[in-house]
RNA sequence: GGCGACAUGGCCAAGUGGUAAGGCAGAAGCCUGCAAAGCUUUUAUCCCCGGUUCGAAUCCGGGUGUCGCCUCCA
C-alpha cells in the first residue's frame, strides 16, 4: 500500500521495519475539555488506518498517548478548585466515551504522560550528556542549532524560523529557536535532577513512543497543525537522543473547517462530539469524514451532515442476502473486493472505497448473492456498524403510550398495531390504514409494506 | 514576509496525459391501494490566460481566488 509521507512530501510504498508488523503512534488529546469534530476527524482517520492495516493482515501495535500534564489542565484545576489529576481523569473518561460513541477502536496502548516521567527524564539526561540540551535555572532546553536537519519535516528554512522565534519573559534560552524539554514548576511539578518541574509537551511524545514502541517506528500520525513545531521537535529530540531515525512515515490529516475557517478551540467555532451525536449517529459522522480524502479540508455544515446521513442510510439499508447462500464464499476473489483494496491502498482513498460500497449496495438490492456479504465486511473495515440500536422496552412503552393517546386506542405492541392496520388494508379502509401509518411516523416508527409483509423500523 | 495546500455539474467529491467514479438534491418511469424502501433513466468539459503534446481536468509558466502552518491547537 502507498501512503503520503509528509517528511518526503510524496506518496511512498509502505514497508514496515519488521515484516508484517506495524508500530504506529498517534498524538493523542490533552485532556482538559470536550473533544470536538476536529478531533473526531483526526481519530476517525487514524482509526480507519489502524483497521485497514489489520485488514491487510498486519500485526499492528497502535499507541495513542494521553497528555495529562499541561498548562491548560492546571489552569482548569485552579479555576475549579480541583487537583490536576481530577481534571485530567474526568476529561479522559469523557474523551474515551466520545471515541467509543464514534466507534473508534481502542488503541493497543494508551500511555499517560504522568506515568512516563521516568522515560522523559532519562531522555533529557541523554540529551544533556550528548550536548544537545542544557539546563538553565531548573529549566532544560534543546539546542536547535545542534541538529542540522531541524526544519526538514515542515520544509522551513532555519533562518525563517529564526526570525519568527522569540524568547519569552523569564526564559533562559541560549537561542530563541531553542525549546523547552523541562520547565521549572515548584507548585505542580515532579522531582527531577533539575529540581521540581514539568516536562515540555514535545518530549512527552518522544519518550512515550520510545518506551512503548521502540526507537524507530513505522508510522507517526496526527493533525497537520502538529507538523510544526511539535513533530519537528520530536524528531530533533528522538534522533539526537537515540542516534537513529525516529519515524519512517509521517502522516497528517487535514482540518475540519466551518465557514471556511479551521475549527478550533481558540477560535471558539467548534462543535463538540457530544452535541453532534444528539443529531447524527456515528455512522453519519464517519461517512461525512470519509467522503473526503484525509489530507483535504472538510467543510462542516448541517446540510453536509444531512446529506451524509442520507447516503449512509442508503448504504446500510442494502438488502441482506440469505446467510446460507454466502456462508462459505471467498470474498477476496471478487472484483469489488479488489477495487476496494486498490482504493484504500492508494493513500487511503476512502471516497473511492465508498463508491465501491455503493456499487455493492446496489447489487445487493438486486439480489446479487455475494454483494451484501462483501459490503458488510468492507464497510465494517471502515468502522461502520450495521447494528441498529434497538429501542429499549422503556422507549417502546413511551411510544405506545403516545400512539394510544393519539388514536384513543389500547395497543400493547407495535406488532398489534401493524396487524390492525393490515386488517384495515384488507378491508380497503385506506383512511384508517393511512392514519395509523402517519401517527406511527410521527413517533419515529416507519412502516414498509411489501409482499412479504409489513416491517417497522426507527427513523434514525 | 517564509513554507505549503486547494479551485471539477445545484451541493459534496473521485479522477494526475487518451474523450469526466460515486453520494446528496432535482426530474421521469417501474413497483405500491397510496406511501416508504428499492430498481431504471436523466443533468458537467473540469477558475482564467498562455505553452508542451497527435491528445490535458490531469504536465509547464503566469494570473485570480480560498485556506492552512510559521504561537497553544487534531
Amino acid at each position: 500500500m502507498r501512503l503520503y509521507n509528509t517528511y518526503t512530501a510524496q506518496v511512498e510504498e509502505f514497508k514496515p521495519i519488521e515484516d508484517n508488523k506495524v508500530k504506529m503512534y498517534v498524538c493523542g488529546p490533552t485532556v482538559y475539555d470536550n473533544a470536538h469534530l476536529g478531533h473526531a476527524r483526526c481519530y476517525i482517520t487514524w482509526d480507519v488506518l489502524y483497521r485497514y492495516l489489520k485488514f491487510k493482515g498486519y500485526d499492528v501495535t497502535y499507541c495513542r498517548n494521553v497528555t495529562d500534564v499541561d498548562d491548560k489542565i492546571l489552569k482548569k484545576a485552579e479555576k475549579e478548585g480541583k487537583t490536576p489529576e481530577e481534571v485530567s481523569k474526568y476529561w479522559y473518561n469523557k474523551f474515551s466515551e466520545s471515541m467509543k460513541a464514534l466507534n473508534n477502536l481502542k488503541p493497543d496502548i494508551e500511555p499517560f504522560a504522568t506515568k512516563t516521567l521516568g522515560e522523559m527524564i532519562s531522555m533529557n539526561k541523554d540529551l544533556i550528556e550528548k550536548g544537545f540540551a542544557y539546563e538553565a535555572d531548573g529549566d532544560v532546553y534543546f539546542r536547535v542549532k545542534k541538529f542540522p536537519k531541524y526544519g526538514s519535516l515542515s520544509g522551513q528554512p532555519i533562518d525563517q524560523l529564526e526570525s519568527g522565534a522569540r524568547i519569552e519573559v523569564g526564559e533562559l534560552k541560549e537561542d530563541p529557536l531553542d525549546f523547552a524539554l523541562w520547565k521549572k514548576d515548584e507548585k505542580f511539578g515532579y522531582n527531577s535532577p533539575w529540581g521540581i518541574g514539568r516536562p515540555g509537551w514535545h518530549i512527552e511524545c518522544s519518550a512515550m513512543s520510545r518506551k512503548f514502541l521502540g526507537k524507530t517506528i513505522d508510522i507517526h500520525a496526527g493533525g497537520a497543525d502538529l507538523i510544526f513545531p511539535h513533530h519537528e521537535n520530536e524528531i530533533a529530540q528522538s534522533e539526537c537522543a537515540n542516534g537513529c531515525k525516529f519515524v519512517n512515515y509521517w502522516l497528517h490529516n487535514g482540518f475540519v473547517t466551518i465557514n471556511k475557517e479551521k475549527m478550533s478551540k481558540s477560535l471558539g467555532n467548534f462543535l463538540t462530539i457530544d452535541d453532534l451525536l444528539k443529531n447524527y449517529d456515528s455512522n453519519t459522522i464517519r461517512f461525512f469524514i470519509l467522503t473526503n480524502h484525509y489530507r483535504m479540508p472538510v467543510e462542516f455544515s448541517d446540510d453536509a451532515l444531512q446529506a451524509a446521513a442520507n447516503g449512509v442510510k442508503r448504504m446500510l439499508n442494502a438488502k441482506a442476502s440469505h446467510p446460507d447462500s454466502t456462508n462459505n464464499i471467498d470474498i477476496s476473489q471478487y472484483e469489488e473486493y479488489k477495487q476496494f483494496e486498490e482504493a484504500m491502498d492508494d493513500d487511503l482513498n476512502t471516497s473511492k472505497a465508498l463508491a465501491v460500497l455503493f456499487d455493492l449496495a446496489n447489487k445487493a438490492n438486486k439480489d446479487v448473492p455475494y454483494a451484501y456479504t462483501i459490503l458488510r465486511k468492507l464497510a465494517e473495515t471502515l468502522g461502520f456498524t450495521f447494528e441498529k440500536s434497538a429501542l429499549s422496552e422503556e422507549e417502546i412503552k413511551n411510544i405506545l403510550n403516545n400512539i394510544n393517546a393519539e388514536l384513543k386506542s389500547n395497543y400493547n405492541s407495535i406488532e398489534e398495531i401493524i396487524d390492525q392496520r393490515n386488517s384495515a388494508r384488507a378491508d380497503k379502509n385506506w383512511e384508517m390504514a393511512d392514519q395509523i401509518r402517519i401517527v406511527l411516523d410521527k413517533y419515529g416508527i416507519v412502516l414498509k409494506d411489501s409482499k412479504e409483509g409489513t416491517i417497522w423500523e426507527t427513523k434514525a
